[in-house]
DNA sequence: TCCTTAAAGGATAATTTTTTTCCTTTAGAG
DNA sequence: CTCTAAAGGAAAAAAATTATCCTTTAAGGA
C-alpha cells in the first residue's frame, strides 16, 4: 500500500511519523493507541504521545482511519478498508475482520425501523477457530 | 420493573443512589455517564461522581447493565435486555433499540469465519424516520 | 535547487475521565 | 435491635486526551 499517495489524497502532509504509523496500522491489523505508542517509539524514539493523539485524530477526521469500538476493550484503530464485520474472540482476543454480504441484513433492519441506513459497525464475539481446538 | 429484585439477584445491595441510577436508565433508554450524573444528582445532589463510577462498574460487572459503544460518541449504558441492535440516528443522535432476527445473519457470520459466536454488537447509522421527514 | 510558509513535531502543561484511598454511613442478615 | 460487610462521600491519584507554544520540516513555487 502506498502510505505517501493516501495521506496527499487526504490533504495529510507525508512525514516520516503518519508513515510509520500507518505501516504499523497496517501489519497489525487492529491496534490501540498504547500497543501503537510502544511500535512507533521504536522507529521514532522521541515521537511525543501528543503527535501520535494528533495524527490519529487528523487521520480519523479524513477517514483515512477507522476506530473500531470494541465491548470490554479499548478501541483499536485500522487503515479504513470496505465496510466489514469484525469478528472478536473472547479467548484470545484476536480481531478479524470478515467481509460478509449484509444487504439483506440490512434491508430488514431498514424496513422494521424505517430508519435510511448509512453504515454499520458490527463486533461479533465468540471463539475462534485455533481456540475452539486448543 | 422491580429494580430492588434486580440488585438482589446480582447480589448486590439497594442502596437508594443505585434504585436512583437503575430508573434513570429505565427511563432515559441509553445514558452516558456524564447525564446521568446530571439526572442523579437532582435525587441526590451530594451524591459523588466515584459512586456513580463504582456502581456502573459493579452492576456491568454482574451484567444488570450493559455498555454501548457508539461510533463517534461517548458510551451509553442500559438495562440488559434480550441481545438486540442499536440503530443511530446521526442527525438527532438518537438511539433506538431494535428487535431483529439475527440468526441466519450469525449463521453466515459463523459458517464463514468459523467461530463459535457468543454475543454481537450491533449498532446500524443512518437517519431516523421524523429526521427523513423533516 | 533554493526559498517560503503553512503544517506538523516535540515538550510540557492543562483538561478530562476514571480509579483508588480512606474514613463514615447504612443495608440487610441474624 | 445489633453487627458487619458493603456502599457512600470527599479527596487525591492515575490514566487518557487535548491544548499551548515554540521549533522543525514537507512541499509548492521562484
Amino acid at each position: 500500500m502506498n502510505y505517501e499517495a493516501l495521506l496527499r489524497q487526504h490533504h495529510l502532509k507525508a512525514t516520516p511519523q503518519r508513515l510509520g504509523i500507518l505501516s504499523i496500522m497496517d501489519s497489525h491489523g487492529h491496534i490501540n493507541v498504547e500497543e501503537l505508542y510502544l511500535q512507533i517509539k521504536k522507529q521514532f524514539s522521541s515521537i511525543s504521545l501528543a503527535t501520535l493523539y494528533k495524527n490519529i485524530n487528523a487521520m480519523l477526521e479524513g477517514k483515512l482511519i477507522s476506530e473500531v469500538k470494541i465491548p470490554h476493550m479499548k478501541s483499536k484503530y485500522e487503515i479504513t478498508k470496505d465496510e466489514h464485520v469484525h469478528m472478536l474472540c473472547t479467548q484470545c482476543e484476536a480481531v478479524i475482520d470478515l467481509e460478509l454480504d449484509m444487504r439483506e441484513f440490512l434491508h430488514k433492519a431498514s424496513s422494521k425501523s424505517h430508519f435510511a441506513i448509512e453504515s454499520s459497525s458490527v463486533v461479533l464475539s465468540g471463539i475462534c477457530k485455533a481456540c475452539q481446538n486448543a
